[in-house]
Order: structure tokens, then C-alpha cells, then sequence
DNA sequence: GTCTATAAATAGATAGAC
DNA sequence: GTCTATCTATTTATAGAC
């Protein structure tokens, strides 16, 4: 490949994340891809051989991404479960795009079909991130912790921070509903992670 | 309005409900929601003007019968606050078509700016039942309780319920990810309210 | 109110020149 | 690899007969 096509590919895939994202699939146009990222309509086909394959690809990197990215802050910098979460948190709100991506499509039949079944299921399978908030609790609570409680942690903090992710960027930014500045939101999330690691302690 | 176009009309939104919620807004034409309704392609835009009309409409009959729904749930039976909480995510997954949709939409950037600049601007601010969940803590615990604490506790629960309803319904049942059986689910609702409880007393 | 027919725009994808 | 041009199918919406 020389430079020239690779960052064509790179254009278009930076455009259509973006795209997608705010559009969804169906509701963005190759033409629209192709226009905003600054290359030949023609191009997008070439590259990606077709449109779905181009948002599987995009689904598949962001993912990574986002476990190897949440993975490499606990292994760098080792931080207690709360200040880990407040971590996530953030990275959510930055990254939205993708998050927001990967959430329509799951809650997709269609796509989370053609998700699933591809190669892409074994990585797909629990939350980015699920192990490492696994392991911080572990971390602070020792071994002497049921699996069942382990979970149930793990839900209650990770859907926690994912809701908050999302409403922050979509409802808490236009609306003054109370308690809603990223402060407020932080100030929650090491509020249940301490609620949490207590129950767990007192089991 | 004759017995037959109301009948019509209820087809239709019968149909494009469970169109817009697994297939998106962009993924659904109105010819499939006419075969699906199985009524005249050109009833539905005799009917709701447009395809952006029907989709506000449905939205906007979702949200309310799923607040006063909520709302009647908590005024007949008086439910303790993880009973309410319990009975909040049997409701969701089994409308779950409403609940997607409705998500969906507040993810996307335009359907949203399009949804608050509309009169239903008022009634969309908070989460459906939202303030019955409010009333139920309030009754468990006395009026001895600050907004923040209250709203914290909101957040918390409305956040685990409406992420395991909408879990439940796309990863758990495909998957076989550990402790999300729909009893596990429950026990585990029931667990996050007692714990909140038992923060929001000891403050 | 319901139907057929069709207008007008846009979609994804590809062929072929360069 | 990139471009223009175009094919084919589908979209929303509407006009007009019944």
C-alpha cells in the first residue's frame, strides 16, 4: 500500500466514525463518508470492498482500542477501583463517538447478529474494560470473594459509568437537570465504588 | 374518524413501533411499515403527514404510557422500593421495543435536538418514572434527606435498571455470560436498593 | 379513506479511463 | 489508486381516480 492509499483509508475511517456515530448506519450515505473525508465516492467502495464491511471495521478497531487503552491505564498506573472508574469515565466522555457507536449496535438486531457471529465474538463477549474493574476490586477486596459478588460489582459500577457516559453527552449537557455537572458525576461514581467495596467487605 | 381509519392508524403504529426499535428510524422505509400493517403504502403519510411525524408520535405515546404506567404501578400497589425497582425492569424488557427506541433516539444528535425543541420537551426531562422512584425512597426513608443523596440514589438504580433491561434483552440471553439469568438480574436490583438504603441512612 | 401510479431524489455499487 | 460516469434499486412523498 503506498502512503497516499493508506491515508485515504485512514480519512475515511476517521469521517465515518464520526458519521455513523452521530447518524447511525443506515442514516449516513457513502457519498456523505466520502465528501466529509475529503476523497473520491468511488474510493470508500475500493478500500472497503462495501459499506457494512467499512462499519464493522470500525466497530472492531474502537473496541480494541478501547480494551487495550482501559488495560494500559491499570497496568501504568495502578490506580484504586474509584479513581480506575473516574479513569473510564472520562474516557468515555472523550471517546463517545465510538461508545455510542458500539451501543447502537448492539442494541441492533441485525447488527449484533452479523457482530456476533463473525470472529469478532470472543473479544466482544462482557464489557471494554469488565476485567480490569474485575481485578481492581480484587485488588482491594483480596481473594476471599464470591464470583456471584464479583459480578454483580462489576454491573452495578460498569453500568453506572456507561449511563453516565452517555446522558452526560446527550441529556446532561442541554437539560439543567440537578446534579448533573462531570464534578457531580465523578463525585457519584467514587461514592458507589466505595458503597460497593463496603457490601462486598461486610458479606 | 371512521372505526376503519382508526383502526388503520393504530395498525400502522403498531407496526412502525417494532420496525423503528429493531431496524432504527433510517433502517425502516415506510413501504415496509405499510406491508408490515398490512395497509396501503399512501395510508401512512395520509395519516401522519410524514415518516418523521409517525416516528415522534410513537416516541411520544411510548414515554407517556410508559410514565403513567409506572406511575399507576406505584399508586395501586404501594410497593416497597426494590419491589417497585423489580417491577420497573419486568416492565422495560417486556416493552423493550419502546425502551430501545427511545434510547436510540436520545443517542442520536438530531433526533434529539428534534425531540426537545419539541412541546414534549417538558415531559422528556428525567427518566420515565424517575420521580416515583424518588417518592419511594423518600417513603423508606423519611423527609430527612438531601436532594444530592436523593438524586444520587436515582441515578444508581435507574442506571442499573434500565442497563439490565436493555443487557437482558440483546447480550444475556444470546451469550452465556455468568449470573444474568433474569432471577439473577432481580437479585441483584433488589441487593443495589438495599445498599443505597443503607448509605443514604447512615449519612 | 383507500387505492394506483408516478414523480423526484438518493442510495450502494461498479465499469472503465487514466 | 483515483477518478468520472452510470446502472439499478429504492426511497419519500404526492396527485388523482374511485
Amino acid at each position: 500500500m503506498t502512503d497516499q492509499s493508506i491515508e485515504t483509508k485512514s480519512k475515511i475511517m476517521e469521517a465515518a466514525r464520526i458519521l455513523f456515530a452521530n447518524q447511525g448506519f443506515e442514516g449516513t450515505s457513502v457519498r456523505e463518508i466520502a465528501t466529509s473525508a475529503d476523497v473520491n465516492v468511488a474510493s470508500v467502495n475500493y478500500h472497503f470492498s462495501n459499506k457494512e464491511n467499512l462499519f464493522a471495521e470500525i466497530l472492531r478497531i474502537g473496541y480494541l482500542e478501547c480494551s487495550q487503552n482501559m488495560r494500559a491505564l491499570y497496568e501504568n498506573e495502578k490506580p484504586s477501583l474509584e479513581d480506575l472508574l473516574v479513569h473510564f469515565f472520562n474516557y468515555f466522555i472523550q471517546k463517545s463517538h465510538d461508545l455510542v457507536s458500539l451501543f447502537k449496535m448492539m442494541m441492533s438486531t441485525q447488527h449484533s447478529h452479523h457482530l456476533m457471529s463473525q470472529g469478532s465474538g470472543d473479544q466482544l463477549s462482557g464489557p471494554p474494560g469488565g476485567k480490569v474493574i474485575e481485578e481492581a476490586i480484587l485488588k482491594e477486596m483480596g481473594e476471599g470473594i464470591s464470583q456471584e459478588d464479583l459480578h454483580f460489582a462489576v454491573r452495578c459500577l460498569f453500568s453506572h459509568v456507561i449511563h453516565s457516559s452517555i446522558m452526560f453527552n446527550c441529556c446532561f449537557k442541554q437539560n439543567k437537570i440537578p446534579f448533573t455537572t462531570r464534578a457531580d458525576i465523578e463525585k457519584g461514581i467514587r461514592r458507589l465504588s466505595r458503597i460497593l467495596l463496603i457490601d462486598l467487605k461486610n458479606i
